[in-house]
DNA sequence: TTATCTTACGAGAACCGTAATGATG
DNA sequence: CATCATTACGGTTCTCGTAAGATAA
């Protein structure tokens, strides 16, 4: 329990303040920020005197505006410090008003199709007056929207040692719950030398080009933690969210990309390697807020069932 | 990049009415969080009707005071939303203010004890000028103090499987790392049946009286977590953080505990039986702030050496 | 009653817009 | 000199304390 005493004196950072600065800082004008949200450049710039003067540092530069070295420690605290209030917001919402009827399912491409889409499939057939909306959208979106109630049920993936859990930004205060975890495989144009290989290691492909997809696959940054390689270099980068155009991308030899096996199945042009070491998969994991309406948790039940 | 547009409106759930909040509903009392506070019970009043206005939900019964459904969720989140705001102006002074001479060393008993302290005394040869405090305290705490800048290096460590890293609570922007992994072992009394084995499972000690002592040795919960088995009982918690009096409550029989294989060597009437499944280690991280001065980047590097 | 929360009201502070001033390229 | 940030000023709103009212034990 919290010692009532262990919290004290905050005062004077307001939202308002910050919401500000993190506008201000972004735009790299006060002018601007003033425009967007709505005050008048003499407020933004009184918004952004109190901050500093509560916290006796400066925090921008100005001509041209730029954080300083502590507006950028600021920075760094007052995107998940507004992101949390509004999830606060959220989920008293969620507390109180009645439950929705309607059920909407958001998730990552990869976790969303295949295996959940056929749970989902069976979850309507049994639950005959359930609506449900399902969109993709890339991970963090994914934990963003249901941190702020507008999705009910997420989907997202990742790759990651056997068993680990999928280690998620903000989001300590959702609750995740496996759902699947399945093999990776290397993703190669049909005529690459590596194709007719039966396995390969991470390691053996240090200086191979990789296709970087943050919107479908594992970010490159993730990979090399969990493959514990440092140097995965990438020449192309995928920024959309659509699998098949990845896959596309792969069967041309515009890079290589490291997928559940799954969704190599039977796909055009692309050979499927598995990875042999280090051990790794790939895991879906449900995730959603802690409370949970009727019909909300008989979806969240069939998914992870 | 966070585009400025996508942080609305969170003004009116002002931080004080947040502290309000959590004050009153610690106490169970309007009166005595307004004296707390150093506030008249009718602003307290004020405070939480305001933030009831604001969000349109009842947040607390009265006579008794106690949290609504609602009201709890506010809760769980109130709490990492203040101290994170604190950790931000904590964070802004070490980013501002010139980097103290004099630098505070955290860390769980475990942690600190026999290597780090090894560490610690090589480094302050090799650093003459070099003040240091020591003080130790559980994990929660070590990493409050270092988000607060209370203490400039924390050791914390934990029980986890094999090159896992520790999960820490609300420490996402704290910057770990690794310093040690070490085989746990199972600290019996010297004439417990099992003293004998050269090894032994935790799934076979299900039913087994497990010591708790959260402030020292990996808290139950965390246990289970890291061991997969869900029920380890427990008939006597230590909450002292005094490692020679947790082993002597070992020595007494109070109880079954999972140390790391260090910490029991040589301790009268208490044997060590290496554990053999699930594998787990003794894992120990160092976690500072992100801007480091001269002096503690220096203990620190010497620290993970 | 008595302890406790709520409401009414008013003085002082805070906030933000208008407008004038200052700085920079 | 044009653009943009800061400062001065004042009306409006907000905040919190005093004090009176309401309510449950």
């Amino acid at each position: 329990m919290i010692h009532a005493g262990s919290i004290s004196n905050t005062d004077r950072v307001e939202p308002h303040l910050l919401r500000t600065f993190v506008t201000v800082a972004a735009l790299g004008s006060f002018s601007a920020a003033a425009r967007q949200l709505g005050y008048t450049q003499s407020a933004v710039s009184q918004h952004i005197a109190a901050l500093e003067g509560d916290l006796g540092v400066a925090l921008l530069h100005r001509r041209p505006v730029e954080p300083t070295a502590a507006g950028q420690r600021l920075l760094d605290h007052a995107g998940p410090i507004l992101r949390r209030m509004e999830a606060a917001r959220a989920d008293i919402r969620r507390a109180a008003g009645e439950p929705p009827g309607k059920v909407v399912l958001g998730g990552c491409p990869l976790a969303l199709a295949g295996r959940a889409a056929r749970a989902l499939a069976e979850a309507r057939r049994s639950l005959p007056g359930l609506e449900v909306s399902v969109r993709t959208a890339a991970r963090d979106a994914v934990v963003g929207g249901v941190a702020l109630g507008e999705i009910d049920l997420g989907l997202v993936d990742g790759i990651v040692a056997p068993s680990d859990p999928l280690r998620l930004h903000d989001a300590d205060f959702l609750a995740t719950a496996p759902v699947a975890e399945e093999p990776v495989a290397l993703a190669l144009p049909g005529e690459h030398p590596l194709a007719t290989r039966s396995s390969v290691r991470l390691r053996d492909l240090a200086d191979a080009n990789w296709l970087d997809a943050p919107g479908i696959a594992a970010p490159l940054g993730e990979l090399r933690a969990a493959a514990g390689t440092d140097d995965l270099r990438s020449a192309l980068r995928y920024e959309g969210g659509d699998t098949r155009t990845l896959l596309s991308l792969v069967a041309e030899g515009h890079g290589l990309l490291l997928l559940p096996a799954s969704a190599l199945a039977g796909v055009q042009g692309v050979r499927a390697v598995p990875v042999s070491a280090p051990r790794l998969v790939h895991r879906t994991e449900l995730v959603h807020g802690r409370t949970l309406g009727a019909a909300v948790s008989a979806l969240a039940a069939a998914l992870t069932r």
